[in-house]
DNA sequence: TTAAACTACGAAAACGATTAAGTGAACAAA
DNA sequence: TTTGTTCACTTAATCGTTTTCGTAGTTTAA
């Protein structure tokens, strides 16, 4: 490897004339500096990392923490476009991205101590099974710059999806289609993510004068289809089942719709369904869902550059909480209703 | 931070001794290793990579190339699958992930470049939209051990989806349900995986007696649903269509279905349709996807496992090729045929 | 008793960069 | 001429490890 040393050899000046040559800064001729750059292209020098981090205690790279239950994170539609247009500011910014390890088998490292021995300049947290253990809040607790997504600490700043104005925009969009029976199957408590939406969801209903039934509203995980399946059965043996119902996410919502299929009942002419991601497939099918399309590219840029930000100036850093809009995707598996439908028990 | 320097002087020993004692070897006593080990515990130590990684040259870092059209490769199932397996291996192993950069804005660093510069043990080679571009053969050719995923390079251990296989599983299958006229509308031509299945689709058809003609074959890139859907409606348009077609992808058929529907033809009752890759969202569609699951934590592992492999021992080290199969899910979108069906042209 | 061998540790160099402080030359001001 | 100031560069310390070699002290063999 070609080390600033041969440079300086080559040149004829010491390791430190060219260090200031190559970093463009410090006192230097402009001609000597010339030279010792184009021998350093010649000899396709790189610098090592390694030891600039060592001396500068800066690594120019990021930690992402992406724990994932079942191990298949990445591959949550959601969570995916988040890290990638995380990887596309950061690495716009010349950071780098390096997964925080999550693998504990021999070894005793915590989250932190990983963080502490890759050095990382910053962490962001994209996704996390339980955001209340004691690891992840050590790591939050800690003095490395942090970001999260979808969560709010009182130490980092939080770049959120807008659930509760994502979750108005439907229900407002649905009952402007005339339903007044609405249900919702929300995703796991404990999330802020659900905790956010049930409360924009009893809000907006209060607001419409809607009645939601307890009956109305079920729990089943994102992405678990069988356990949408479920839910969206026993939504149907109601006695005045709704009209229309929201699932937690637009997977989960297929499992709902294959019930409904089965039973012989049409999309949106017997019930309306609504999901929440706009993931792909989603504008695909038929009917396309009705949804709201989060912005992940852009939650996820906006985490990185924040991240760099509070690393790069952190006199000026705040703590800040960074909501990102999602779009309301009509489709068309909500359909219009009226007003008899509703009244029909 | 707590260095080994500290925890020298709390145990009135040579920093060369902390050394042993933590690395466990090197002449040194029973007692006064686990002395320090203990105050190394107590303080909370935690060791520096970047020293370690000057020192060793050995950074435990493996970097992943995962380049993607559009931005978007770590939302494609089948990619981000092969990294989350790739992850999950190489992280049970002590090693950690990092992207190598793609973004060359202002920095004019190769792929090769950035590989020294964060001193990676290894390259993994994920997915990449021109593998013959110079920046990749230059990481490629490198003397740096490289594992790739889907493609064939001399100097580099491959890890390969068993497409022939997989095709011609598929083909048999078709043929058994009845069918004789089978289309195929394959992915973009340049690719090792197209390459493959088209090739494994001709001697496939050949052994069955098939004769395909040249226009039952169509081009459409994977993912693209409206290109499946163009090369959908041509074949539909065809004097003597085919009975059923096989698409790139699973994405990429519901392109093909949605034209098909819209037509007003049912499936698997008017005309068959398979995909590849077996996505989650294949098996939750109805009818069912005939398809071929690919193994994407397998591959990834494997890739993970054979990587590491050749960094610790490299005298053993072999270019190997790894063959992962697929697997036939049969689904419903493949019916059975009656031999008049095929000859009504 | 003396030499050889072994044990347990320390001293010091090295990895490749950064950076504060120092130095000699050139030049300007007095 | 003397003094002070810049300029352009060098010296040398430093970051936290690893690793080779050296060396006391102890044990064993002859």
């Amino acid at each position: 490897m070609v080390s600033m040393k041969m440079i300086a050899e080559r040149c004829n000046v010491s390791v430190a004339t060219v260090s200031k040559a190559l970093s463009n800064r410090g006192d230097i001729g402009e001609d000597t500096k010339n030279r010792i750059r184009q021998t350093a292209k010649e000899l396709g020098y790189v610098p090592n990392v390694a030891a600039r981090a060592l001396k500068t205690n800066h690594s120019y790279n990021i930690g992402v923490l992406f724990e994932e239950q079942a191990g298949s994170g990445l591959t949550h539609e959601y969570f995916s476009g988040v890290l990638n247009g995380l990887k596309l500011q950061i690495e716009q910014q010349h950071y780098d991205l390096t997964f925080i390890n999550t693998s504990f088998e021999n070894s005793e490292m915590t989250y932190l101590d990983h963080a502490r021995y890759r050095n990382f300049d910053g962490i962001a947290v994209i996704c996390c099974d339980d955001y209340e253990s004691a690891q992840v809040q050590e790591l939050l607790k800690s003095d490395i710059p942090t970001v999260t997504v979808d969560y709010v600490h009182q130490n980092c700043t939080a770049v959120l999806s807008n659930n509760i104005k994502g979750m108005e925009d439907l229900m407002k969009y649905i009952y402007s289609q005339g339903h007044r029976r609405i249900a919702y199957i929300c995703g796991q408590a404990g999330s802020y993510v659900t905790k956010d939406r049930l409360a924009a969801f009893y809000r907006t209903a209060e607001e419409l004068k809607l009645d939601i039934p307890e009956e109305y509203v079920k729990e089943a995980r994102y992405m678990e289809t069988r356990e949408s399946a479920e839910a969206t059965k026993a939504l149907l043996d109601l006695k005045n089942p709704p009209t229309c119902i929201i699932y937690p996410d637009d997977m989960a919502l297929i499992g709902g719709r294959n019930v409904i299929t089965e039973r012989g009942m049409t999309i949106p002419g017997d019930i309306s369904i609504a999901g929440y991601d706009g993931i792909r497939m989603s504008q695909l099918l038929h009917p396309k869902l009705t949804t709201i399309r989060q912005d992940t590219e852009r939650i996820g840029r906006e985490a990185g550059r924040r991240l760099i930000q509070s690393i790069e100036t952190p006199k000026t850093a705040l703590v800040e909480r960074v909501v990102i809009e999602g779009e309301l995707l009509t489709g068309q598996s909500v359909g219009k209703i009226t007003p008899e439908t509703n009244n029909q028990f």
